[in-house]
DNA sequence: ACCTGAACACCGTTCAAGT
DNA sequence: ACCTGAACACCGTTCAAGT
């Protein structure tokens, strides 16, 4: 504590710019090598490092690695409710928008899903986007247990087409040097023994080149379309609806 | 150890004599700890001694813990393929089974999320159960693009409304001590604040002591009868569907 | 209050050496 | 062929001690 003083006011701020951590500090620094080197490249001591300093003064900040991971997570969710939210757009555009931000932000951040599964999210971002979604639903019409069940379905959607998304490449980073070609093609010609229908996909994939983006974008339309059609067939009422 | 290579069911499985351990027994056990004390609690090193053996010895049958992982992924991808696949069910009765038994499947070994993300899968039960969803989607009429679209729309929310499930439960675990209710209490009134439809959602769940159980079975329900739906809608035809 | 330095109890992986 | 034992280069976390 400083010199006592009459009034707090009457004395300058604590020297806080001779601090060189801080929590946002830490959490920037863990997001930039979550980025860049994936859940695998994140240590106490790298993140310490790059900023100068030792393993354990984080630990002035952050009680633990889980925590920090936590605080990442909320980090990156503040990426999705951006300004375009409140929109006067129709509830479908509303809400799709809302779930395409929300799978952009993902593929922009991939070690996210790696950590979602068994970690709770209740930070403020991850509250304001649930917040957002439940606006646009309720404004549709959705009301008690089918306003949630609506507002799940969206999101899960958007996680699991990521995580199908991020494993398919994966599986194509390591099987794409050339000096796999010729295992792959025999494992594929494998596979459409035992299983003709697939078989017949990969090779049609194959065949055409795909390209992973427009074929990922594809089947995360078709899905949302699906769930979005689905929502409007059991919308209630179109209170608030002024269209 | 084995030379490496993209993913481990490109290369085939080492020769084998007698002998105190093999490929099935090490990725059995895995699963047993996994299970047990999930990802945290499985380390190469916890392996061996399970089974009397060094942690070196592992790398004769496995070339890295992570290709164990994928492994043991498609091991419990087993469970889902079972004899109930061929019944002669109408098309949404078979893919929702399958999506029921495939979501039951990640609930018992909740640790399959957390390495799903960025990891190739491309084992002989994913083939399986990717065969067995194509094969019903097919009968039904669907082909092509739309195929694959179908397939993908399923699986996604299985493994989204799985994620979300084990994250919401994590979160409840860490605040449902008795010392935690009254933070938690406040927490969530400072919720209801600025987030006036979250906050009511959750006050409704916590007023009902809500069954979580039955809860996250009624979203899943929701949302699958919405892609169903949403599919029987784009079905192009009936080829192969005698009833 | 904030950070260092060293320590503790772990990791995955490699590899010569044994059998 | 299969496994041991020891080593290497890491981890997360704690904590007395400094400032």
């Amino acid at each position: 504590m400083p010199t006592p003083s009459p009034s707090v006011w009457l004395r300058p701020e604590r020297p806080s710019r001779d601090r060189r951590l801080s929590r946002a500090r830490i959490v920037a620094r863990a997001v930039a090598v979550l980025d860049a080197e994936g859940a695998r490249g994140l240590s106490m001591r790298r993140i310490a490092s790059d900023l100068g300093v030792t393993a354990g003064s984080l630990y002035w900040y952050v009680t633990t690695k889980d925590e920090l991971l936590e605080l990442a997570l909320d980090d990156v969710l503040g990426e999705v409710v951006g300004d375009g939210t409140a929109s006067a757009d129709g509830w479908r555009d509303a809400l799709g928008g809302l779930a395409r931000r929300h799978r952009a932000m993902l593929l922009r951040h991939p070690w996210v899903l790696s950590g979602l599964a068994g970690r709770p999210n209740l930070g403020p971002n991850a509250l304001a986007l649930a917040e957002a979604g439940l606006t646009i639903l309720s404004r549709a019409g959705f009301a008690d247990g089918d306003l949630d069940a609506a507002l799940a379905a969206v999101n899960d959607h958007v996680v699991g087409a990521v995580t199908a998304e991020t494993s398919w490449r994966a599986a194509l980073d390591r099987t794409g040097g050339a000096e796999w070609r010729e295992q792959a093609a025999e494992h594929l010609r494998r596979i459409a023994e035992e299983h003709p229908l697939l078989g017949a996909r990969m090779s049609a994939a194959a065949g055409a080149e795909i390209d992973v983006d427009r074929e990922c974008e594809r089947r995360f339309a078709f899905a949302l379309d699906c769930l979005l059609d689905g929502l409007e067939a059991r919308r209630p009422s179109a209170r608030g609806d002024v269209e």
